[in-house]
DNA sequence: ACCCACTTTCAGTCTTTAGTGAAAGCTATG
DNA sequence: CATAGCTTTCACTAAAGACTGAAAGTGGGT
């Protein structure tokens, strides 16, 4: 395969991914342009390149930001604002892991939360209060493992947990 | 709070976190409904209590079969299905990783061994397949640490992983 | 102080996805 | 083997979400 071919599926599939991972199509886009592209790259190359319009890049851009997956790259003697993507796949990972977590188990935290006070002695308050709380239970488990694996090293948490595992 | 209000708030709040997580509303709803249900439930059950019609009540309930969040439940005399939610949370967990793997984790490893071929020995081409690599490598890990986690019991899981932590 | 080169915003439009409901498909029962 | 009772399908509609583009905002340079 052709490296500008390669680039070419990437960019598209990453895209594609995007949606099954929650991010918008066009923001996984960017994401992946950047990634693969050399030079960092302003609002006009993204533009051109994947075809979207100025807004939809700035919105989108400004998300990758947010994420920490990029940031702006000033260069000597543009006025335009320039962006790279982060590289380290690691510190990739623990920013997509830290966005997820805040969007997808956190708010459910809160709800169980709010759950375990409901109030009755009879068999069905009890059967509800014990869903809620096996609920709570899975969900503040995978709350402290996401944690700690922000918090480590990537590499370290994984060699370790892999080695836990054989 | 009363346990009516409770299950409301709870089938609400699914609902909603549904979303964020992949699955739509109405699934995760009908969900949140059997698991607070004392009893097996009809479509027309499901129907009058979310106001939804009996084909979305049809396609998501074979869905949740589908990933064997629910089973069908014959009662004797009925010609009706009735449907019941799994309601040991170490093994709705388990199936909820086993489908979002499939969907987030794996077309991602897909795409990555495919994109190792580009060839090309300048630099760009280099960095390409260090990107694609570096990914590979982590999504490797994540679909061995997923594995792990559906194969061994969740309890014996959690507590292990999470001494290795301390 | 004004202009120019850019960035940001947002109302409106387009696209994508979910939901409806009626018709077609099954199947147990008399 | 006809029918009633239920399930499934699917063309259409509704709702949600993403994208556009033009107008407003910003700030460095002269």
């Amino acid at each position: 395969m052709q490296l500008q071919e390669g680039k070419e599926r990437f960019i598209e599939a990453w895209g594609t991914l995007g949606s099954s991972w929650g991010v918008t199509r066009t923001m996984a886009q960017i994401h992946a342009l950047l990634l693969v592209s050399t030079t960092p790259l302003s609002s006009d190359d993204v533009m051109e390149k994947l075809q979207i319009s100025r807004g939809n890049v700035n919105t989108n851009m400004r998300m990758l930001v947010d994420w920490t997956l990029a940031h702006k790259k000033l260069i000597p003697g543009e006025r335009k604002e320039f962006f790279v993507a982060e590289k380290d796949m690691s510190k990739v990972v623990k920013s997509i892991v830290i966005a997820r977590k805040k969007r997808e188990l956190e708010p459910m935290l809160r709800l169980l939360d709010d759950l375990t006070e409901v109030e009755g002695k009879d068999e069905e308050a009890e059967g509800f209060r014990h869903v809620v709380k096996d609920l709570k239970l899975y969900s503040d488990k995978a709350d402290s493992a996401l944690d700690a694996l922000i918090k480590v090293d990537s590499n370290w948490f994984f060699s370790t947990f892999l080695k836990m595992l054989k």
